[in-house]
DNA sequence: GCGCTTATCGCAC
DNA sequence: GTGCGATAAGCGC
């Protein structure tokens, strides 16, 4: 595990519940502009219990992708557990995504 | 306003 | 060493 992936999961567990983040609100954080690498990170995903992968989206508030696909059932079930954390998706896509986004301090 | 292309970085094989 | 990817942003039409 590359210290980028320690940092991305780190990251990613910091985000409440209810909560959203972005890739790159998680690529900017850690200081890379490697939008597409946290996507692959997240994928690999090591703890997915403890990595809530489904809670990140796309910056335009999309879900992007899930389980290695950018759509399809997996699709389906992610937004179906954010909408159980309090999130409302309709179309594919986060409401309020502005409200529920996460993003973590720049120091 | 919508769509397409280019740029970037890391991870896996 | 090379290829791919769950993206983002910019430019063009």
């Amino acid at each position: 595990m590359t210290n980028l992936a320690k940092q991305t999961y780190a990251l990613l567990r910091k985000v409440p519940r209810g909560r959203v983040t972005t890739y790159k609100a998680l690529a900017d954080a850690l200081g890379v502009k490697a939008y597409r690498a946290i996507g692959q990170i997240l994928k690999h995903n090591p703890d997915a219990p403890n990595t809530p992968c489904h809670r990140v989206v796309a910056s335009d508030g999309t879900i992007g992708g899930f389980m290695g696909q950018s759509s399809g059932a997996a699709i389906q079930k992610k937004i179906q557990m954010l909408q159980n954390e309090g999130i409302k998706i309709k179309g594919g896509k986060i409401l309020q995504f502005n409200h529920v986004l996460f993003t973590f301090p720049t120091s």
